[in-house]
DNA sequence: CGTTTTTGGGACATGAATGTACGATCGCTC
DNA sequence: GAGCGATCGTACATTCATGTCCCAAAAACG
């Protein structure tokens, strides 16, 4: 987010409840506007537009902080440790406990027309890895597994909303999903 | 749809076109604007309204349409023929290759809050046979796997554009990966 | 308790999308 | 080439989200 000074603890717990309620509106409800947003957060809508001048802003921060989540998650999974296949199991799980986070992520891709899915280069080196020591499928573009991670996630949470089965059952399918995927 | 009266050649067209080319830029981006839609179908926006009189009644005329190519697809794959596992594939194989019609689904589920995925009887049908004569994978639920074709879909579709590789490649990768997920 | 910070909530201007209406124009058919 | 169906393009009213301003109330803080 790169706030440049400092904010008082007050400030920056409602900066905070801000971007969490509009992760969970958004995430539901993509055009949702910016009094639901407001609402959800339990604050008006002025205060919001303090921290947040403009849509742009907010969704600017939503992101910054999505990825920022996202890197933690990654480092979290230990890349450089074990097989490729042992180090993309500790990502996607890693990615699933967060996953109604970067379920942000799948959505708003749709939303911009100018943001580019990227490849990153440390899952890229660890789903090559995977297929040079054989645990990973060879018949399969690292690129195309990571780009499949997503909606695996996308699913395990409307999964878990949907049907009558409890979270951890999603989860583990959607893990038991994504190795079946990579595995050689 | 529902056309209570028979149209004119003329109007049929029309009206064809202009459902085309709201499948086309609603799947590029959701929230666009029904000139946008007018202007990919090369008609006037006044025309537009003529044919459908709101945003909703458009909306509704596409989920029918998308509906009917998704029964005609199912009805297609021979749902009732050979293994579990082969009936599966051949669906996905149909899916995929109308996969841009059906990505509008996957988007639209979004868009609308009452819009519940519903489990189609035939392709669980389909799964549940399939678990029974061991060709596919015991441990993972038919609704699970039928909710988990949609995002692979979506991916494909995803990755033929995104990464260079052919429409082909991105085909038989998906249909590769679906396979892998149900697999027994 | 007094001061400062932060929030609440309303008023307002603006712009975009939607929906309606209508006369002019195009193109097909007989 | 006259008639008719269909389209175009424009004008207009309306609604909604956005963004700005401001002041009074509430909360945090010393």
């Amino acid at each position: 987010m790169s706030v440049t000074a400092t904010e008082s603890s007050t400030r920056e717990r409602t900066r905070r409840a801000i971007l969490l309620a509009a992760i969970a509106t958004l995430i539901a409800k993509p055009n949702a506007s910016l009094g639901e947003v407001a609402d959800a957060a339990e604050v008006a809508r002025s205060t919001l537009h303090r921290y947040y001048p403009s849509r742009a802003a907010l969704i600017a921060a939503l992101n910054a902080f999505v990825d920022a989540e996202y890197e933690a998650a990654v480092k979290r999974s230990r890349p450089d440790t074990g097989s490729g296949l042992e180090a993309y199991e500790r990502l996607c799980a890693e990615l699933l406990d967060a996953h109604q986070i970067f379920y942000w992520w799948t959505q708003s891709v749709h939303l911009e027309e100018d943001r580019k899915p990227e490849y990153d280069p440390t899952v890229q080196a660890v789903l090559r890895r995977g297929q040079e020591d054989g645990t990973i499928d060879r018949r399969l573009d690292p690129e195309w597994l990571e780009m499949s991670i997503w909606p695996s996630l996308l699913t395990a949470y409307q999964y878990a909303v949907t049907s009558h089965r409890s979270r951890h059952e999603a989860r583990e399918m959607a893990l038991r999903t994504l190795i079946k995927i990579a595995a050689a």
